[in-house]
DNA sequence: AATGAATGAGAATTCATTCAT
DNA sequence: TATGAATGAATTCTCATTCAT
């Protein structure tokens, strides 16, 4: 009995994570309000009522996209290396290899999150403020190890994530520069980050 | 007479101004979507049908915030200074000054431009391009003065708008940390921007 | 002072003339409930409210063609003629005549009388009752001078105007074979009522 | 499982024809721009929405009408006889029983036709030429028969079925004189169209 | 649990009419 | 008297949600 109540639970669990696909995929592309309810039931190949039977209602839809996003958004472990620059790198780099295959997530929910109090709440507690703790704990241990300039961590995290989600917006809008150097970004942002942009001081002769 | 019409079309002007504020505020609060004409009318006073005398449809009340917005966008002249740290400072602090005061503006009509192709487009020619542009001859030309490292503009000038607009994101989703930083972020962002994350080296004793 | 009055009231006058005219164009482009003041006003070349210093309201201007309608509508004199296929075909022409140039009129007005109740009342008592006893009379006056089989004249009153209101329908109604035969219809439908479709009689060897 | 969908889709059907009904009806009383979805929804007894389900906008209401009109709209076999004059009787009796059920669907569609381009060229090509092709033939095998005189068909066609149609739109605008005499109008109509209007020729003692 | 037709509240928009200038 | 901006009632249509099957 029970096998098939897991079984059943399983069945259920997948057809919700199918709803939560689909709406994610028509939010990203007609955003919140021009998305139907029967957009998504079509997307997703099951009638507009079905929906109503795994979610309360559309903006549940939202809060269900959110909270997938919190399941994902975790820092992962960046083994230690003594070059900073590279270091920096890898971790920009991973920064990018989360933020980039939740782009539509961010595209479905952002401009709700904008406008919808409980939702911000829901992605200020879940997402964002538990991300920058990692980060801020992580800049905080550089900076014990010697590795970092001492600076408000808090300010520093946000300065770099917010500098990977404005480039990230860029890219939305439709800016052609970056759709080509992406790729390269890394880098050249551990670079700029690390070394900043004054110019290099020359050895002397 | 000429004299009347000229101020009758002044008065008309004006009510048109007094709409695209009211719009201004009430898509900021609401949404696009979530906010109706009639939101729209009441903030500014007047009744429904007036809006309809001055623009086409609500679409249209979303492409005169940013025509107004790129009015106001452009970028200042900053008095070149010998320290390259002050002068970047002084940077951030003028976009920063062009931001802040257009928030409501950005909140109004961000979500919609990652959803309407058309605004999308006259968002992007009239603002971001023009903007960038700018800022890569800015930077360009602190590169031959000697007073930037060698980098790609390109990526450099979206790199630091999109870290402001970034924290700026951050502080519209209701990040507590940068509501009281912000008025300091200057001079720190400039530090970070200018010197980078790397420890600085000690002077040999 | 009599003099300016007259000449007032003239200008007044062609003025209101004006605006029936416009309003007859534009109501039978657009049909009734499609045209709008503006329309109209545009039209005449003046300003909307001005309509309303020579008419109560939309509807008034049906009725203002209606009586222009009436005003022409009156039965010409036929000088009697010895055949009666070229009498009829004379009184056929005439009421082309009569019908064709105020073939905008009726497209302007028809749609409105099907529905409007007072208006269908003011063409029945103006227009149609005056006509039709005309056309009795006059059918009347033929059958007592031996020149028409004795035959119900309201009857055939009514058969002959509505055959050719119901031509004058189809040529409204875009059918093509009638826009060709317009000006031989007369003869060809005054043979048919008059010696009537039945094989002519051959003469015995 | 078939029978179940076949139940269904006659339900449906049901439905939209019944709605089909009202908007007859409401058209026919009101005209189609007095006439609101609301009002059609109240005499079809269904909520306002429900109409869309079925239609895509109001003006589909007015080509489904015409649509029906169109399957009804075919000329029926008439056996032939003897005498041209109880013939033309029979035919226009026909005629008239096919005009007479479809009075209001007539009154519904006929206004917009005037003024609506896409319903007019429906109108021509589902119904107004059909009907004619085939009165034309009929006309046509006639003469060939020796039972009518040798006149343009396509003239004659239009005469006799203008010459209902607009007896027809006397009724309509509310003419006393046929609602008395519809009755007899065949035998009178068929002896007037067959003998003509020129009186009897008397035989000679 | 799934379906999809029915519902009706709500929104954008139109336009006849008014009225201050 | 002419004007044309302001008005707001009225209308079409959409769509989230419900619920009988």
């Amino acid at each position: 009995m029970s096998d098939i109540d897991a079984l059943q639970r399983q069945i259920l669990e997948a057809r919700r994570a199918l709803i939560v696909d689909a709406a994610t995929r028509v939010f990203a592309e007609k955003g919140f309000h021009r998305a139907t309810i029967r957009d998504i039931a079509h997307a997703a190949g099951i009638a507009d009522g079905t929906i109503y039977n795994y979610f309360a209602n559309k903006e549940s839809l939202l809060s269900a996209i959110l909270d997938r996003l919190a399941q994902q958004d975790t820092m992962p472990e960046i083994s230690p290396q003594n070059d900073l620059r590279a270091f920096m790198a890898a971790y920009l780099r991973q920064r990018i290899a989360l933020l980039w295959p939740n782009y539509e997530i961010f595209k479905a929910v952002l401009p709700e999150l904008l406008v919808n109090q409980d939702l911000r709440d829901l992605y200020h507690q879940q997402i964002l403020l538990p991300g920058m703790q990692q980060a801020e704990q992580f800049f905080t241990a550089q900076i014990d190890a010697g590795k970092l300039r001492r600076l408000d961590v808090a300010i520093v995290a946000r300065a770099i994530s917010g500098m990977l989600f404005g480039l990230f917006l860029f890219e939305m809008l439709g800016d052609e520069h970056l759709q080509i150097a992406w790729e390269d970004a890394p880098e050249m942002l551990a670079s700029l980050l690390v070394d900043g942009l004054k110019p290099e001081k020359k050895p002397r002769p």
